[in-house]
RNA sequence: GGGGGUAUAGCUCAGCUGGAUAGAGCACCGGCCUUCUAAGCCGACGGUCGCAGGUUCGAAUCCUGCUACUCCCGCCA
């Protein structure tokens, strides 16, 4: 439509040069939009504007002349000449109303598209240490990564979930001593506690299970406790894989899968963290200083350089991450996108820096990055923190058995990452419009409704037929709902191009608006067949692509509620 | 001190990559269920887009400088 837009715009920009009302050399750049306002038509372009200092005229004069030069086209019922000087286009009811049609017919691919052109790309997300329950940040993190998978699913890439943990540093250590320690009967504030031990209550819960002798099977994991309490090697292998194990059942009540769980300890099995020491040393990026091998990453716009191996001959954390991102470039994966809590947003640079000094013609700003800022959840306009469970922090799992999985979804993605998250417990669990996502999903399940009832008054509709009647569209809600409709592809396509799963759910939120407000206004189920086909069409429409919405932001589209 | 993020209605937040009169929801006030689901709708109220400059036909949006809040700044991950 822009397309077609554009190209008559361009056709009456040539003739006019042609016939010497503008100068030869104006280099123009055709723009068109959609107009916010409806009173505007249904496309603008800003042309003239955009024009009038080169072609030495006012705004509106020269829009007033490419007005005139216009070609004829079916489309275009009338233009007009605006505020500053934009020229409006109003397109004809039928071409508006062609959008029920496409949707009816292409179903759940409407909004699809095939611009990643079966790529690959990486989500790496979660990526929670095994030492505990998934809290609320784990949350944010899981809703708004898997909505990008889907997103990037949905416009033609061929998507790659990834859940990246340590599974044998000090802080696993430290978390197999707190086993041990409650094994031998001792809590957290016995002199002998491990210093800066985990004093959840699911440790003890764990140290049982370790002495009942249980065997555990995790999706990446599968262990068998031995129940020997001095081996503290067999209680930390218990250890990751119980807690593993508990983060799949979150991860499962949320919805969320992974294709490919990534084990820190690996790059040092397989040798991946020596072969970058080796790489950076010889590219000449590194130097001693104090007993410790540096890397400078300053070079590549660090703010200071970063010690890669510490004077007792371990490596800090920095270098496999550079090792974990070399790996996946060379899984072949040109588009990686990172989701993570902001609080890590210094690892960026670095990163990104250590990835540059190996030289291996990686792009300098590879990978993308998608960091979320913190959550706060609210209970009675108080902030609700303590998790007896967890000792600490709220729990994912709490707040899903409490609000259930649609609505903290919802909640955790429909807000841009960047900005600090208030979850209002009381906010979520009310039935009434204060609730978004009931909100938008009572839209669904109010088409689903009126085509019940339909059978029940002894009626039946057919697509087929009923696109016959379109033309009984009109009213002014039908008209915002069409134009509302007509943009869901353009929202999807910059969702998965700007990693900004959250304008789905704006959109979806202004979508049930625009239908409810029709649904007041108008009964679908009249008599007169013409009109009832078409208002059923639209609201099948309606109701497809919200399915398809909630879809990409993984809540369901429930039939009855 | 250095860096990231944020600042829009009383509250929670959008704002389609620079467009026309800045939008929702909540809260508050007033209306709408003998008719397809009231988990809904309609109306009213509510703004110096943190402050000051700059860029240009045009700025909440881009640039610079301040201010406030927040996160990070370890030979921890």
């Amino acid at each position: 439509m822009k397309q077609e837009l554009t190209r008559l715009i361009q056709q009456a920009l040539d003739s006019l040069v042609e016939q010497g009302q503008l100068p030869a050399d104006i280099q123009p750049q055709v723009q068109i939009d959609r107009t916010r306002d409806k009173t505007h038509g249904d496309l603008a372009s800003n042309i003239a504007l955009t024009l009038a200092k080169a072609a030495k005229q006012a705004p509106r004069d020269l829009a007033t002349l490419i007005c005139a030069a216009l070609p004829q086209a079916d489309l275009v019922v009338r233009t007009e000449i605006a505020g500053p000087g934009f020229i409006n286009f109003f397109l004809s009811d039928s071409n508006n109303q062609a959008v029920v049609r496409r949707i009816l017919d292409e179903r759940e691919a409407f909004g699809r598209n095939n611009s990643g052109g079966g790529q690959k790309v990486q989500v790496e997300f979660v990526s929670a240490n095994p030492t505990g329950p998934l809290h609320v940040g784990h949350g944010r993190g899981a809703a708004v990564g898997d909505s990008l998978c889907r997103l990037l699913a949905a416009t033609g890439w061929d998507v790659s979930s990834e859940f990246y943990y340590n599974d044998a540093g000090a802080q696993i250590n430290n978390l197999a001593l707190s086993v041990q320690a409650r094994c031998r009967g001792l809590g957290p504030d016995d002199p002998a506690w491990p210093q800066d031990g985990y004093r959840g209550d699911y440790i003890t819960e764990l140290a049982q299970a370790y002495q009942r002798g249980e065997k555990i099977d995790a999706e990446d994991q599968h262990v068998t406790a031995c129940g020997d309490t001095d081996d503290v090697e067999a209680i930390r292998q218990f250890a990751v894989a119980y807690l593993r194990r508990e983060q799949d059942l979150d991860l499962k009540a949320f919805g969320v899968h992974f294709d490919v769980y990534f084990l820190e300890s690996s790059l040092y099995l397989s040798g991946a963290v020596e072969a970058t020491v080796q790489r950076l040393v010889e590219q000449g990026h590194t130097y001693q200083h104090e007993g410790a091998m540096w890397l400078r990453t300053t070079d590549f716009g660090d703010d200071k350089d970063r010690v890669m191996r510490k004077s007792d001959g371990g490596y800090t954390y920095f270098l496999p991450d550079v090792a974990y991102h070399q790996n996946k470039w060379q899984r072949g994966f040109q588009r990686v996108i990172n989701e993570q809590g902001a609080d890590h947003h210094s690892t960026v640079t670095r990163v990104r820096a250590g990835l540059q000094a190996l030289q291996q013609d990686i792009p300098q700003g590879w990978p993308d990055y998608v960091l979320h800022q913190m959550v706060t959840v609210m209970r009675d306009g108080e902030e609700a923190k303590l998790s007896k469970r967890a000792g600490s922090y709220h729990t994912l799992r709490d707040l899903i058995d409490e609000v259930g999985r649609d609505a903290t979804r919802y909640f955790l993605v429909a807000r841009a990452p960047s900005s600090q998250l208030t979850f209002d417990i009381d906010l979520a669990l009310s039935q009434s419009n204060d609730n978004p996502v009931y909100y938008i999903q009572y839209a669904h399940a109010r088409v689903c409704s009126i085509m019940r009832k339909l059978g029940e008054q002894g009626w039946s509709w057919e697509a087929q037929d009923a696109m016959q009647h379109l033309g009984e569209l009109g009213d002014e809600h039908e008209k915002a709902l069409l134009r509302r409709l007509d943009r869901y592809p353009e929202i999807v396509a910059n969702a998965a191009a700007n990693n900004e799963p959250h304008t789905i759910a704006t959109y979806l939120r202004e979508l049930a608006g625009d239908f409810h407000t029709w649904y007041n206004a108008s009964k679908m189920l009249v008599s007169e067949q013409p009109v009832r086909d078409a208002r059923l069409a639209l609201s099948q429409a309606v109701r497809q692509v919200i399915a398809n919405g909630l879809d990409l932001l993984g809540v369901s589209a429930p039939e009855v509620m």
